[in-house]
DNA sequence: AGCAAAATTTGAATCGATCCAACAAAGATG
DNA sequence: CATCTTTGTTGGATCGATTCAAATTTTGCT
């Protein structure tokens, strides 16, 4: 069940090998790098020499010390770890990293952290070239961490103000136009909106001031945006409820209770992430209300679920997997620039969105 | 739209700080990674030093070289990258070895690569303190690679026959002999088995031969206990249909219009995976065969969507999470033995088995 | 003050490779 | 035969930190 493998002895070193084959570390580091330039009956006698030794080949400690470059990408969030594995929005664009990083050959490394604490160690220690950060949440705090490390990196997704960092995202402005014309054309003139965090460690309700002071730009950006719609068709966009959640299910449930629990209520529901419009168009039919029939459901982000589930959700589709690869791109072939790109969304109509009832 | 970050100066090094600040690098060192063994005075003269000229705190390369110790492991499989977002249970065992490396601060690096020559480069070269091995395919050349590299490592999900290198797994034969009971017992008598690959690049309709010779030991554990359970309820079953597939949606569909182009159609399905069975059942309900009504369908893994799908999925529930946290254990905790654990497995009964039809 | 014990600081050694200027040997050319 | 190439090899310097035994300074106590 259990047998003991190799004792303990300290590994073979390159310099052990070169001394057995009678040659200089120089040659004998050749020997594996630039195999070409070494007379083949000299490699040959290091090559049987590492055999015989059990040399592992060169330590990429070692090279990594010299060379400078670790060929690997970091990916940060403040989220658990496995939030890259378990949330479709941070899936899909781990997809496009994927891609690029498959493409040059360059590995990924995954830092997070549960604490404050360990995040910042962890990120200091990371052995990477640089990062793309997944700024969900306390998006400034991973900034600041990671700008000390003074290499280069990238905001993703609700993006950063600050104009001295590169950041990819979308036009969130556009986005929610889009997403809230669509709605109003078809009909729609009573609203509610399912937020994502307008600031650290806040959820409920917003008032209109609130809104105004919104810390994290891409959730101004996007009730900017859907505001702007609205008012175009005449909704008195003061009166519409915007509840925050975390985007995850409890604090979206709490949001739709307060939303439906007063006289009034939406017969369209603006989502800011495709996440909270599934979990409402779940909690409506679970409700006894139909989708669209009864209420129209339109979410953000256009993850491949959004297409899967019952009825498919009407969404503002962001190229996420692109965004991935830019991101990547942008670390992998690094020039010291700053980089801000802005792309392009694009309103995928599916089966979740339709006119309002007539006894509305 | 573009402005150049910092001058391409020098780094700044420890021992440059080191210098400005009058102390030693041991000093130096010390401040930074054992801040109490220093005199306040000192600390505090080299700290302002280091931010005077802008350092961003020890290197992890040189720290690395020293230490030995990267403190991330590997995860690393023959597939592209891109497996690790996708594929539902390598999002499982994922979020399971997650959990284990965010206890301890570990970090995890994916090592993949389109060709032969660059994973094993990729292999060669990951900095990593040991690796995990997804062998689904090929998983044979993935040990060897990793081997030559003189790391821990462990091999996961269908294990390998090998008792010199360590693995963690289910006890394949029980978990397909608990699916194949749980049909039988319905009064199942016609079955078809959707099968994973038995070797490299094949596919297509196997023989009982080829059966027997398997070299995938996972694929024949499995099959080995559908077979035993099936003939303890006198099923021949030489006459099973059984069709290899790549576990991906093309390949799965050509096996299910194989097994029922024949004239007597099974009426269970037994699919060596979930992501298979739920293919399954799309194909069928797409074909108006009602599941369980006309055909049931047992997958094998118990991935998360398998509750999710229509009609949720009976399956063998692997313990993936807890799988992966022991294999990320193992490299963590690394003790030199080989390790070979076998989990066990639990037969989940959902709605996409019931009796079999009664006409049939 | 005198001295041992405790607290700090020093500087050389080390981790494991790669790089490169200098050198040596063999071959080509006049 | 002397000189110039070409090809292959050498060994020191370097990457950027950590470690630890020895040296030095402080502190505590009589």
């Amino acid at each position: 069940m259990a047998s003991s493998t190799e004792g303990n002895t300290r590994p073979v070193r390159l310099a052990d090998i070169a001394k057995a084959a009678g040659v200089s570390h120089g040659t004998a580091s050749n020997v594996f790098s630039r195999p070409e330039i070494v007379r083949e009956e000299v490699r040959e006698r290091v090559k049987a020499a590492a055999e015989a030794m059990g040399y592992a080949g060169p330590d990429p400690k070692g090279r990594l010390l010299r060379a400078g470059k670790v060929n690997a990408i970091g990916v940060a969030t403040t989220e658990p770890l496995s939030y890259f594995f378990e949330d479709p929005f941070a899936r899909a664009m781990m997809a496009g990293i994927s891609e690029a990083c498959d493409a040059t050959g360059a590995g990924i490394a995954l830092v997070s952290a549960g604490n404050q604490e360990k995040l910042a160690w962890n990120i200091q220690s990371a052995l990477v070239d640089g990062f793309i950060l997944f700024c969900i949440e306390g998006g400034s705090r991973l900034v600041e961490l990671t700008r000390e490390r003074k290499l280069p990196f990238v905001a993703l997704e609700l993006g950063f103000d600050d104009d001295t960092v590169s950041a990819i995202g979308v036009d969130n402005v556009a986005g929610a136009r889009l997403a809230a014309h669509h709605l109003a054309e078809l009909g729609h003139r009573r609203f509610a909106v399912l937020s994502l965090p307008f600031a650290d460690d806040r959820t409920g309700p917003v008032s209109p001031e609130q809104v105004r002071t919104a810390v994290y730009p891409g959730t101004r950006d996007r009730l900017v945006g859907y505001f702007e719609a609205l008012s175009r068709f005449g909704v008195d966009t003061a009166g519409i409820p915007v509840y925050e959640t975390e985007n995850d299910e409890a604090s979206t449930r709490a949001g739709l209770e307060a939303i439906f629990a007063g006289g009034e209520p939406p017969t369209a529901i603006l989502a800011m992430s495709d996440r909270m419009a599934m979990i409402a168009i779940e909690w409506l039919t679970a409700r006894g209300l139909a989708v669209p029939g009864d209420v129209s459901v339109i979410g953000f982000d256009g993850v491949p679920e959004a297409a899967l589930c019952d009825p498919p959700l009407t969404t503002i589709a962001q190229p996420i997997a692109e965004i991935g690869r830019r991101a990547a791109r942008t670390i992998l072939d690094f020039d010291g620039m700053v980089r801000r790109e802005r792309l392009g969304v694009e309103l995928v109509v599916r089966a979740s969105s339709g006119p309002p009832p007539k006894t509305a």
